[in-house]
DNA sequence: TCAATCATCTTGTCGTACAAGTTGAGGGTA
DNA sequence: TACCCTCAACTTGTACGACAAGATGATTGA
């Protein structure tokens, strides 16, 4: 037998057009957010269910929207987990915007340039010894690496290092973005060159920053990212006349 | 009476643990992106659950998914409908990510100097006529706009022209999404130190740009952001002081 | 002690039922 | 005719119960 379907309504509810799957997935959100939820578990459906007074139907749906969101991580079987990643989401949503707004590989180049390039010289101003270190190991790693994949890493933890030692998350986080979207760019560039150049690019900046030389950091910084923005356009080229 | 629930088995699934939520999720949003789905209504759930041979739940669960990922919008009564707003996503995981990595208005606004800067200079070697005209209007309405939310959007019009301008779609998707979050530092600064700095700035760039001078320009431009974030940190001690 | 087995918990999917919002077609009135 | 009202049909929102499928830990057998 089933009751009435009824108890839809809410005390205070001043915003009925707001949904019960709205209501669930703000409420799980914040306590996501603020760290509730013991080892990043979360309760079952059923049991979150009982709590919020809902059917599991818009427990299922907001969680879905959390997934969505990279907030948690869902399989089946077991209960869902915090998920504490990050910029994933961001990649999926420069790539949807990307592919709505026909932006390409050369528009995203262009963007990277002044970010590196101010990235560097902040750089230079704020690094510590660790970051340091490490941005040395990067350069190693790159001069080492033999399989172009390997070789790509290495260019990218450069470049991670140095946004991650400016002290400000958000550069670490756009550039984690955006360098996603440049690894095709990056195939690309030392398919066709070699490594070679890209290393000597980083030794330059490596040197300026270890100097705490701001200008010489920006300036070799843009010269490296300006070299990989032309070897870009030149590739369609050499392509045509194969 | 119900059947056995069986029809589990997909013919070629070779990767079995995507769950079906997933693939609608995928296909829904392939369609999406290449616009099928006249004049951006979507079918039925129903209709829907029918096509993909899944239940309405499996339907419901991918489309909140798309919703929360800005592609569609659901509500009571009417068929989802294709959204076509673009930067919100990423407003909402810049949020998240700033809450995670206590980021700070401060260093939004350190991100934001060499992207503006840049931008200015692109605008002032790139922007036609049209444009050109768009941005004195905006610097005309900052100038004439009494309430300080209207200040406030003519503020935020003139970056966006600006951006607009640089023909690269990813600068005006990146600028979106901060100057929404910038929107509270905007009110702060405005009502620290009037409208008037801020109309100066803007008419520097303005003339700039006009005189298609992208040094000149991109100068202009970082004083002006440098002099927000000046103004942003002092803030809080005014507070104090009281 | 260790490994196989199994009971149990949890999620994934299904199907149905009904409430609530939307929309367009008639129908009544001026 | 023009306009507004009502209402039926459609669609989404939520609930509930059933069962399959994966995960996990306890029990059992060697």
């Amino acid at each position: 037998m089933i009751t009435v379907t009824a108890p839809q309504k809410r005390e205070g509810a001043e915003l009925p057009n707001l949904g019960l799957v709205d209501a669930v997935f703000d409420r799980l959100r914040s306590r996501i957010l603020t760290g509730d939820f013991v080892d990043g578990v979360l309760p079952p459906q059923g049991e979150l269910a009982t709590e919020f007074e809902v059917s599991r139907s818009v427990i299922r749906e907001a969680m879905q929207r959390l997934q969505s969101s990279r907030l948690i991580e869902m399989s089946q079987g077991r209960n869902a987990r915090v998920k504490l990643a990050g910029s994933e989401a961001l990649i999926e949503n420069l790539q949807v915007a990307m592919h709505r707004s026909q932006a390409t590989l050369l528009h995203l180049a262009e963007v990277r340039e002044p970010l590196e390039a101010e990235i560097a010289a902040l750089a230079a101003e704020r690094i510590g010894d660790e970051d340091l270190l490490r941005l040395h190991i990067a350069v190693r790693k790159l001069a080492e690496a033999k399989a172009p994949q390997s070789q790509i890493e290495a260019d990218m933890e450069f470049h991670r290092v140095l946004a991650e030692s400016t002290g400000n998350p958000i550069y670490l986080f756009l550039m984690d973005a955006l360098a996603e979207l440049l690894r095709e760019s990056r195939r690309k560039t030392i398919g066709l060159g070699g490594v070679q150049p890209a290393l000597l690019g980083h030794q330059a900046v490596l040197k300026a920053v270890q100097r705490r030389d701001p200008k010489a950091a920006r300036s070799a910084m843009l010269e490296h990212v300006q070299a990989a923005r032309r070897d870009l356009v030149a590739l369609p080229q050499r392509k045509g006349r194969k």
